[in-house]
DNA sequence: AATGAATGAGAATTCATTCAT
DNA sequence: GATGAATGAATTCTCATTCAT
């Protein structure tokens, strides 16, 4: 088994014409599929040529590495996630601070169910540190976008640090969402959960603690329907 | 590479005499030192047992299979770190609601630093649904600890779910100090960040958020030398 | 077909049990008869493991690469070519110009038959510029002895520079006898040829040809019988 | 990696037409380059296809295998080889021994610098036993016409057998420059040398070593510029 | 005639694990 | 009880070559 000492992820060459289209699609459906079913480890390039029909020396033809499918799958599989964030991030662009920040907690909690067997697979398989895991970059845009609307909202932040806060908060965030989709995905569609995680944010995050009636006013954009669902 | 199903984790013979004992020590010390240098995947049993000097079928001797060993491994590592986070909670059982609980925060992100990589390897390529993850045991046994906590302070907590409160409470501070250590370890050293931390977890715990003086009062019989050094 | 961009071909493991020699004896066979019945591209190590009864994870143990394993039946094969010219050179050591240099080359052209199959397929399948052939070394050595040879013999050399002179001899010496094992490896064993190439060598290395009878007197210690069976 | 038996080296299609033609041209360059920078066995069809900008079909289309391109490439190469040594071999038609002779061998050493890096690759990688090797040919026709000039000035040959005196001096003139070549190819220019190897041959094929003053005499027809240098 | 795409076959190398001494 | 040796089963990745458009 000769491993590569640094896996390329770049891809090797654009698909063009619609068979190569399609057999890409094949492998990266085979992809999502052989990692959901049988982990990580034991989804071997062969294999998943196997799954997709497709000949292994296809898959090398579009592909350089087993890294690269699986760097793929997990970026398409966070494209709905950056695309919804970043939309609702132009949303509460003039938003004050809590409400915009509760609109964007939700967002981010709501957003977890294309497939969840593939999200736990990617969560709990892919190393984490890998320089090419796309968590990581979006992990970056969020906290960085995050420091920079607490910055603009300094007056009503309670910390001093807005770089140091926007950290806090999309690390646990991410932690809490996480471990719900690991252990109980349905968590994340329970108000009772997902408002409890709301208040401990709220707390940390907004300067003096309104009174919790004005806390709960409803957020500023988004988000709208499921927090009237509250009630 | 013939993977078994069902990786077996139990101990196969009690290294009751001196040579056998040292034999494991030397095995277990290889395994941390190639998780670390080479990582999960490359750490096989053949290199291992090259590291130790000792025979690779002396390690079957005492070792079923890679995961058992990583999993040893891994329980030492986390031995200590269940043995402060236990002494803390036997100090604190009659200790008032936060001055408890923030001395149990600083005992867990204190004792981060035995050995960074060997915690970063770790965190990193062990697969974390492995149901071998000690690490998984530790958090239940402390959600577990914690919520009785809670419950016995039901009069001080600010939520009405304290099992929902330790979930979360112990998801985060998991979360904080797990990145920490794979960012910068030394932010777990940085009393500013980590009394930003304990006020983000004391502002959702606490029912009535005391005075921020009395807040800093010190905590209830842990942790004190560091906490005085605040001041 | 990963290939290695620096071909190891360093020793992995010292066979020390009879058993394990034996299959490393198994392993040099299979890989000399593989590369004469197949030649050196398709002598593959599962190839060669295959014929040779060993598992290939065995070869691997033993063999860090194919370069390792031909370049050890390379040197095998010259290990006997090897003393046969060192003993040869210890021989001629107080022996005059030309009677010492015919003795040395009989001898290294009456050594060429152990196995000429394998003999060819040496010659024409392993890049010659490869470090680790073995027969660059040996010509090296050889050039080197032939250097020293004639520097003490100055008087009788006709070239003025030794170094040159045993460059040329030695090069043509060789070229002469592997072309002779690829085409015809019978008119090594000719006396007529072998003569012509001997008349070759004197009239360029000896500084006044002596007369054709005297130039015919046996050679000084070594190769004499065949040299009588010339009359 | 399915290997033809009999590897087919006759061209598929004639470049007739000036697009094809240069198609042919850019694979042959590419041949070339890829063999210099890669070696025999890394030059992969699909490489040299890559490399010349064209479709691997194509390549397919006008060569029937990798064999059959880097045949192509070495009898480009040895063309200018093969047309000087005829061009001289009929000028000094009527030239006597060895003036004659030595004009053909300063031809043969002169005319080794088109490209020395391809030269060499293609002297150590091609397996050369091959019988489509165009060296193998052209070596065979140059002992042939060496013959017929030897048989024809008998008088002055030392020989009685013109066939292997001729066999001897290809041999040895081959593998001089070879090694040259290989090792040093400022050797070929320098006249010390070259003069040493002219000496080495005059002395065993010219049947009475004219003094040495007759013997530089300038040779008869070709390679005058570089004879003239030396005095 | 040219090209994008596809592919069967195989090469090198390693792994986890068990035997026989 | 330790050790040298062995091995079945994978794994990654490439090659020469052919199709279908």
């Amino acid at each position: 088994m000769p491993r590569r000492r640094a896996p390329k992820t770049a891809p090797r060459r654009e698909a063009r014409q619609a068979r190569s289209r399609a057999t890409v699609e094949y492998l990266l459906a085979a992809t999502a599929k052989v990692l959901v079913r049988e982990g990580y480890d034991r989804a071997s390039t062969n294999r998943i040529a196997e799954v997709a029909g497709v000949n292994i020396a296809s898959l090398y033809q579009y592909f350089p590495s087993k890294e690269a499918l699986v760097a793929r799958v997990f970026e398409r599989y966070l494209a709905r996630l950056d695309d919804a964030l970043t939309t609702c991030l132009a949303r509460i662009a003039e938003a004050p601070l809590w409400p915009g920040l509760e609109a964007l907690l939700r967002t981010f909690f709501s957003l977890h169910d294309d497939d969840p067997a593939l999200h736990r697979a990617l969560l709990v398989h892919v190393p984490q540190i890998d320089r090419v895991n796309p968590m990581l970059a979006l992990r970056e845009r969020m906290t960085g976008a995050l420091t920079a609307y607490f910055v603009q909202r300094r007056g009503s932040l309670r910390s001093t640090d807005p770089a140091l806060a926007a950290h806090l908060v999309v690390t646990c965030a991410e932690a809490i969402k996480q471990r719900a989709v690991l252990e109980d995905a349905r968590l994340l569609h329970q108000e009772r959960f997902v408002s409890e995680v709301l208040e401990l944010v709220r707390r940390y995050v907004v300067a003096r603690p309104v009174s919790a009636a004005r806390a709960r006013g409803r957020p500023a954009t988004s988000g709208g329907s499921r927090a009237s669902r509250r009630r």
